[in-house]
DNA sequence: CATCAACCCTGAGAGC
DNA sequence: TGCTCTCAGGGTTGAT
Protein backbone atom coordinates (compact mmCIF):
# COMPACT_ATOMS: atom_id res chain seq x y z
CA UNK A 1 0.00 0.00 0.00
CA UNK A 2 1.81 2.88 -1.04
CA UNK A 3 2.27 5.47 1.48
CA UNK A 4 4.39 8.85 1.66
CA UNK A 5 7.86 6.62 0.82
CA UNK A 6 6.23 4.36 -1.60
CA UNK A 7 5.16 7.50 -3.85
CA UNK A 8 7.60 8.98 -3.07
CA UNK A 9 10.02 5.89 -4.28
CA UNK A 10 7.98 6.22 -7.71
CA UNK A 11 8.30 9.90 -8.06
CA UNK A 12 12.23 9.61 -8.34
CA UNK A 13 12.34 6.99 -10.21
CA UNK A 14 10.17 8.96 -12.94
CA UNK A 15 12.26 12.10 -12.35
CA UNK A 16 15.19 10.41 -13.35
CA UNK A 17 16.73 10.61 -16.90
CA UNK A 18 15.18 8.94 -20.00
CA UNK A 19 12.12 8.24 -17.80
CA UNK A 20 9.12 10.34 -18.67
CA UNK A 21 9.99 13.74 -18.70
CA UNK A 22 10.53 15.64 -21.60
CA UNK A 23 8.01 13.05 -23.55
CA UNK A 24 5.45 13.86 -25.34
CA UNK A 25 1.81 11.71 -25.15
CA UNK A 26 0.63 10.87 -28.51
CA UNK A 27 -1.64 8.37 -27.25
CA UNK A 28 -3.89 6.90 -24.64
CA UNK A 29 -6.44 4.33 -23.40
CA UNK A 30 -8.44 3.75 -21.18
CA UNK A 31 -9.06 0.47 -19.59
CA UNK A 32 -11.00 1.06 -16.79
CA UNK A 33 -12.80 4.23 -16.86
CA UNK A 34 -13.55 5.04 -13.35
CA UNK A 35 -9.71 5.07 -12.88
CA UNK A 36 -10.46 8.61 -14.00
CA UNK A 37 -11.76 10.74 -11.56
CA UNK A 38 -12.37 13.70 -13.79
CA UNK A 39 -12.51 14.13 -16.87
CA UNK A 40 -14.13 11.19 -18.59
CA UNK A 41 -12.59 9.19 -20.71
CA UNK A 42 -13.21 10.61 -24.02
CA UNK A 43 -12.09 14.21 -23.01
CA UNK A 44 -9.48 12.51 -20.86
CA UNK A 45 -7.66 11.53 -24.35
CA UNK A 46 -8.63 14.67 -26.65
CA UNK A 47 -6.58 16.79 -23.43
CA UNK A 48 -3.48 14.76 -23.08
CA UNK A 49 -2.71 14.03 -26.43
CA UNK A 50 -0.05 16.69 -27.86
CA UNK A 51 1.06 17.25 -24.06
CA UNK A 52 4.79 17.10 -23.43
CA UNK A 53 5.69 16.06 -19.54
CA UNK A 54 7.93 18.90 -18.38
CA UNK A 55 7.99 17.78 -14.38
CA UNK A 56 7.14 15.18 -11.92
CA UNK A 57 6.58 16.20 -7.77
CA UNK A 58 4.77 14.84 -5.15
CA UNK A 59 2.28 16.13 -2.66
CA UNK A 60 1.50 13.84 0.10
CA UNK A 61 0.48 10.67 -1.55
CA UNK A 62 -0.17 12.38 -4.79
CA UNK A 63 2.03 12.11 -8.00
CA UNK A 64 2.15 14.98 -9.50
CA UNK A 65 3.00 14.97 -13.34
CA UNK A 66 3.02 18.75 -14.99
CA UNK A 67 2.09 18.72 -18.65
CA UNK A 68 2.43 21.19 -20.80
CA UNK A 69 -0.99 23.12 -20.38
CA UNK A 70 -2.46 20.72 -17.08
CA UNK A 71 -1.40 18.52 -14.28
CA UNK A 72 -2.10 14.70 -14.32
CA UNK A 73 -2.59 14.14 -10.51
CA UNK A 74 -2.17 9.94 -9.86
CA UNK A 75 -3.24 8.50 -6.45
CA UNK A 76 -2.09 4.86 -5.82
CA UNK A 77 -4.24 4.18 -2.85
CA UNK A 78 -4.26 0.33 -1.87
CA UNK A 79 -2.65 -1.37 -5.15
CA UNK A 80 -1.77 1.41 -7.58
CA UNK A 81 1.61 0.97 -9.55
CA UNK A 82 3.73 2.82 -12.29
CA UNK A 83 5.18 1.29 -14.86
CA UNK A 84 7.56 2.46 -17.63
CA UNK A 85 8.65 0.50 -20.75
CA UNK A 86 8.96 0.01 -24.47
CA UNK A 87 9.07 -2.76 -26.31
CA UNK A 88 7.45 -5.91 -25.67
CA UNK A 89 6.74 -6.41 -21.60
CA UNK A 90 6.94 -9.61 -20.19
CA UNK A 91 5.01 -7.98 -17.07
CA UNK A 92 1.83 -9.26 -16.02
CA UNK A 93 -0.20 -6.50 -17.58
CA UNK A 94 -3.81 -7.59 -16.68
CA UNK A 95 -4.33 -4.73 -14.14
CA UNK A 96 -3.55 -2.18 -16.54
CA UNK A 97 -6.00 0.93 -16.30
CA UNK A 98 -4.84 3.78 -18.57
CA UNK A 99 -1.77 3.48 -20.35
CA UNK A 100 0.02 6.95 -22.26
CA UNK A 101 2.32 6.24 -25.44
CA UNK A 102 4.59 8.68 -25.56
CA UNK A 103 6.75 10.41 -28.94
CA UNK A 104 10.18 7.43 -28.34
CA UNK A 105 7.86 4.62 -28.52
CA UNK A 106 7.91 4.00 -24.91
CA UNK A 107 4.62 4.00 -22.73
CA UNK A 108 3.39 4.55 -19.20
CA UNK A 109 1.52 2.47 -17.36
CA UNK A 110 -0.99 2.66 -14.44
CA UNK A 111 -1.64 -0.81 -12.94
CA UNK A 112 -4.17 -1.16 -10.04
CA UNK A 113 -5.32 -4.55 -9.03
CA UNK A 114 -8.16 -3.04 -6.68
CA UNK A 115 -9.51 -0.41 -8.96
CA UNK A 116 -8.70 2.08 -5.66
CA UNK A 117 -6.79 4.51 -7.46
CA UNK A 118 -7.49 7.79 -9.57
CA UNK A 119 -6.22 9.95 -11.90
CA UNK A 120 -7.18 13.64 -12.40
CA UNK A 121 -6.37 15.74 -15.83
CA UNK A 122 -6.77 19.12 -14.73
CA UNK A 123 -6.05 22.62 -15.03
CA UNK A 124 -5.21 23.62 -11.51
CA UNK A 125 -3.48 20.88 -9.35
CA UNK A 126 -5.39 22.82 -6.27
CA UNK A 127 -8.58 21.72 -7.20
CA UNK A 128 -8.05 18.19 -6.14
CA UNK A 129 -5.39 18.62 -2.97
CA UNK A 130 -6.36 22.31 -1.71
CA UNK A 131 -7.41 20.67 2.07
CA UNK A 132 -4.67 18.85 1.74
CA UNK A 133 -2.49 18.99 5.44
CA UNK A 134 1.35 20.30 5.58
CA UNK A 135 4.28 17.45 3.94
CA UNK A 136 5.83 15.83 7.03
CA UNK A 137 9.16 17.49 6.00
CA UNK A 138 7.52 21.12 5.45
CA UNK A 139 9.92 23.09 7.77
CA UNK A 140 7.65 25.49 8.66
CA UNK A 141 5.72 22.08 10.52
CA UNK A 142 8.06 23.11 14.01
CA UNK A 143 7.30 21.32 17.36
CA UNK A 144 5.21 24.21 18.00
CA UNK A 145 3.19 24.38 15.55
CA UNK A 146 2.67 20.82 15.36
CA UNK A 147 2.10 20.67 18.80
CA UNK A 148 -0.58 23.48 18.76
CA UNK A 149 -2.07 21.74 15.73
CA UNK A 150 -2.83 18.38 18.07
CA UNK A 151 -3.62 20.24 20.92
CA UNK A 152 -6.53 21.79 19.26
CA UNK A 153 -8.27 18.40 18.63
CA UNK A 154 -9.73 16.06 20.77
CA UNK A 155 -9.48 13.23 18.42
CA UNK A 156 -7.66 9.84 18.84
CA UNK A 157 -3.81 10.57 17.55
CA UNK A 158 -4.03 7.73 15.44
CA UNK A 159 -6.89 8.63 13.34
CA UNK A 160 -5.68 12.00 13.34
CA UNK A 161 -2.75 11.26 12.13
CA UNK A 162 -4.30 9.72 8.84
CA UNK A 163 -6.41 12.02 8.18
CA UNK A 164 -4.78 14.03 5.46
CA UNK A 165 -5.93 17.25 6.60
CA UNK A 166 -4.09 17.01 9.11
CA UNK A 167 -1.21 15.85 7.57
CA UNK A 168 -0.38 15.14 4.03
CA UNK A 169 1.19 11.52 3.35
CA UNK A 170 0.84 9.49 6.46
CA UNK A 171 -0.86 5.82 5.96
CA UNK A 172 -1.33 2.90 8.25
CA UNK A 173 2.29 1.03 8.39
CA UNK A 174 4.32 4.46 9.05
CA UNK A 175 1.58 5.68 11.47
CA UNK A 176 2.06 2.56 13.61
CA UNK A 177 5.68 2.57 13.67
CA UNK A 178 5.79 6.34 14.60
CA UNK A 179 3.69 6.00 17.33
CA UNK A 180 5.73 3.39 19.08
CA UNK A 181 8.93 5.22 17.93
CA UNK A 182 6.83 7.57 20.62
CA UNK A 183 5.98 5.52 22.48
CA UNK A 184 2.19 6.70 22.40
CA UNK A 185 -0.94 4.99 22.55
CA UNK A 186 -3.01 4.77 19.34
CA UNK A 187 -6.35 5.66 20.71
CA UNK A 188 -4.58 8.61 23.05
CA UNK A 189 -6.62 11.61 22.70
CA UNK A 190 -4.23 14.46 20.64
CA UNK A 191 -4.81 17.21 23.05
CA UNK A 192 -3.75 15.32 25.97
CA UNK A 193 -0.43 14.72 24.82
CA UNK A 194 2.52 16.68 26.26
CA UNK A 195 4.76 19.26 24.47
CA UNK A 196 7.61 16.86 24.86
CA UNK A 197 6.03 14.19 23.45
CA UNK A 198 4.51 15.28 20.41
CA UNK A 199 7.93 16.81 19.83
CA UNK A 200 9.28 13.33 19.74
CA UNK A 201 6.18 12.08 17.91
CA UNK A 202 7.36 14.43 15.31
CA UNK A 203 10.98 13.42 14.85
CA UNK A 204 9.24 9.84 15.04
CA UNK A 205 7.47 10.52 12.17
CA UNK A 206 10.50 12.20 10.01
CA UNK A 207 12.50 9.61 11.35
CA UNK A 208 10.33 6.49 10.27
CA UNK A 209 9.49 7.73 6.75
CA UNK A 210 13.40 8.79 5.90
CA UNK A 211 13.32 5.02 6.47
CA UNK A 212 11.19 3.94 4.57
CA UNK A 213 12.45 6.31 1.88
CA UNK A 214 16.44 5.28 2.03
CA UNK A 215 14.50 1.64 2.21
CA UNK A 216 12.71 1.71 -1.35
CA UNK A 217 15.43 3.97 -2.72
CA UNK A 218 17.52 0.78 -2.49
CA UNK A 219 15.93 -0.78 -5.16
CA UNK A 220 18.35 -1.40 -7.89
CA UNK A 221 15.87 -0.46 -10.94
CA UNK A 222 14.11 2.70 -10.96
CA UNK A 223 10.85 1.01 -10.55
CA UNK A 224 9.23 0.38 -7.75
CA UNK A 225 9.42 -3.01 -6.15
CA UNK A 226 8.20 -2.76 -2.39
CA UNK A 227 11.89 -1.55 -1.37
CA UNK A 228 12.71 -3.86 1.74
CA UNK A 229 11.63 -1.35 4.60
CA UNK A 230 9.04 -4.25 5.44
CA UNK A 231 11.98 -5.99 7.14
CA UNK A 232 12.63 -3.51 9.58
CA UNK A 233 8.79 -3.14 10.79
CA UNK A 234 8.42 -2.58 14.61
CA UNK A 235 5.16 -3.39 14.89
CA UNK A 236 2.98 -3.70 12.15
CA UNK A 237 1.81 -6.77 11.11
CA UNK A 238 3.41 -8.24 14.11
CA UNK A 239 1.33 -8.89 16.36
CA UNK A 240 1.50 -12.01 18.51
CA UNK A 241 5.39 -11.68 18.56
CA UNK A 242 7.87 -9.90 20.62
CA UNK A 243 8.51 -6.50 21.18
CA UNK A 244 12.02 -5.46 20.18
CA UNK A 245 12.46 -3.08 22.92
CA UNK A 246 10.98 -4.85 25.94
CA UNK A 247 10.03 -8.29 25.03
CA UNK A 248 6.00 -8.11 25.59
CA UNK A 249 3.55 -9.80 22.80
CA UNK A 250 2.37 -6.88 20.46
CA UNK A 251 -0.65 -6.48 20.45
CA UNK A 252 -3.42 -5.40 17.60
CA UNK A 253 -6.38 -3.96 18.14
CA UNK A 254 -8.95 -1.85 15.77
CA UNK A 255 -8.65 2.37 15.99
CA UNK A 256 -10.60 4.31 13.69
CA UNK A 257 -11.28 1.51 11.49
CA UNK A 258 -7.92 0.67 10.86
CA UNK A 259 -5.77 -2.84 12.27
CA UNK A 260 -3.57 -1.23 14.73
CA UNK A 261 -0.80 -2.68 15.92
CA UNK A 262 1.59 -1.69 19.14
CA UNK A 263 3.11 -2.77 22.36
CA UNK A 264 1.13 -2.54 25.61
CA UNK A 265 3.95 -1.99 27.50
CA UNK A 266 5.84 0.55 25.87
CA UNK A 267 2.90 2.32 24.41
CA UNK A 268 0.79 2.12 27.41
CA UNK A 269 -2.88 3.77 27.69
CA UNK A 270 -2.10 6.21 30.00
CA UNK A 271 0.06 8.01 27.78
C1' DC B 1 -16.85 18.37 15.91
C1' DA B 2 -16.19 13.34 16.56
C1' DT B 3 -17.44 8.75 15.45
C1' DC B 4 -19.04 5.18 12.60
C1' DA B 5 -20.81 2.29 8.78
C1' DA B 6 -20.98 1.59 4.01
C1' DC B 7 -18.83 1.69 -0.28
C1' DC B 8 -15.43 0.92 -3.87
C1' DC B 9 -12.55 -3.80 -5.40
C1' DT B 10 -9.61 -8.03 -5.71
C1' DG B 11 -6.82 -11.66 -4.12
C1' DA B 12 -5.02 -13.96 -0.22
C1' DG B 13 -5.95 -16.99 3.33
C1' DA B 14 -9.05 -19.76 6.17
C1' DG B 15 -12.36 -23.37 6.56
C1' DC B 16 -14.23 -27.34 4.64
C1' DT C 1 -7.66 -29.76 -5.69
C1' DG C 2 -11.12 -26.49 -5.40
C1' DC C 3 -15.02 -24.25 -3.68
C1' DT C 4 -17.06 -20.60 -0.57
C1' DC C 5 -16.48 -17.13 2.87
C1' DT C 6 -14.14 -13.34 5.16
C1' DC C 7 -11.47 -9.52 5.18
C1' DA C 8 -7.83 -5.72 4.52
C1' DG C 9 -7.20 -1.14 3.35
C1' DG C 10 -7.17 4.81 1.63
C1' DG C 11 -10.33 7.87 1.13
C1' DT C 12 -15.08 9.61 0.36
C1' DT C 13 -19.83 10.07 1.64
C1' DG C 14 -23.68 10.10 4.46
C1' DA C 15 -25.77 9.12 9.03
C1' DT C 16 -25.79 9.57 14.04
Amino acid sequence: MPELPEVETIVRGLRAANTIVEKTIINSRVLWQRSLAVPLPLEFQQLIKGQKILAVDRRGKYIVIKLTSQSLLIHLRMSGDIFVESGESNRNQKHDRVILDFDDGSRMSFNDTRKFGRIWLVDDPKIVFGKLGPEPFEESLTPEIFFEKLNRSKRQIKPLLLDQTFMAGMGNIYTDESLFIASIHPTTPANLILFEKTALLLSAIREVLSEGIKRNGASIDWVYRGGDFQNHFKVYQRDGEACHRCGAILQRMVVGQRGTHFCPYCQPKAA
